[in-house]
DNA sequence: CGGTATACATCATATTACGAGGTATATTGT
DNA sequence: ACAATATACCTCGTAATATGATGTATACCG
């Protein structure tokens, strides 16, 4: 997939792979990973700046011996999740420019 | 709207936007306005990008004593139209995972 | 004659995805 | 016992990109 067209869905994906259930790193890679590929180094900078622009909260846990840092949606990222829905929505328009065949 | 999303699409609405008809410029502008809004820098940008990706060739002529630069699709372009409508369908997949209601 | 529209262009900056590399433990296969 | 793989985190440098600011020049309208 076009590496442009996948940097507008990357953080909301990842929003969306915790909204049902706290997640962490290794486990939202391979749960996209039918989806979406992407990297470690790429999800933990999405993480990263999701988590400074407070859409989500993390909580470190020891797990087996492994660090394992659960993250959990707030109530902004929800908001971006909505938003995002009526973003696609322009979307949509924008592709039905695209398609649109000349009847000529 | 959000910028990130804007980018995947920028390109193929540049060449959406010259497919039926040569277009220069300014009016490149103007046509995608109603759908989406770029500026002169981001534009020209773009089109200097398509150029070098020989996804459109460049005819310069005068028009009423300024320059005006037509722009027109190659088979490139329009190959690279139809790959995004693949990719839309791959996108169409993701949208439906970050949609996806739970029902619990 | 001043403002607006037309029409091009460049530069600096900020954001971003990602490969390459690093650390460490647990499990599985031979 | 040892190697390989899976799990799980992280940082750094790089390349690509969109955009605001800025510049040049002509045409048209009031």
């Amino acid at each position: 997939m076009d590496a442009q067209l996948k940097k507008g869905v990357l953080d909301v994906c990842v929003l969306a792979a915790i909204k049902d259930e706290d997640s962490y790193g290794y486990k939202i890679i391979k749960d996209l990973k039918p989806i979406l590929e992407l990297s470690e180094s790429t999800l933990y900078t999405i993480l990263k700046r999701l988590e400074e622009s407070r859409m989500l909260v993390v909580r470190s846990t020891e797990f087996e011996g492994r660090l394992r840092k659960y993250y959990h949606i707030t109530p902004t990222g929800l908001q971006r999740l909505e938003d995002f829905k009526n973003e696609w929505k322009e979307l949509m328009d924008i592709y039905a420019f695209i398609d649109k065949e000349d009847y000529h």
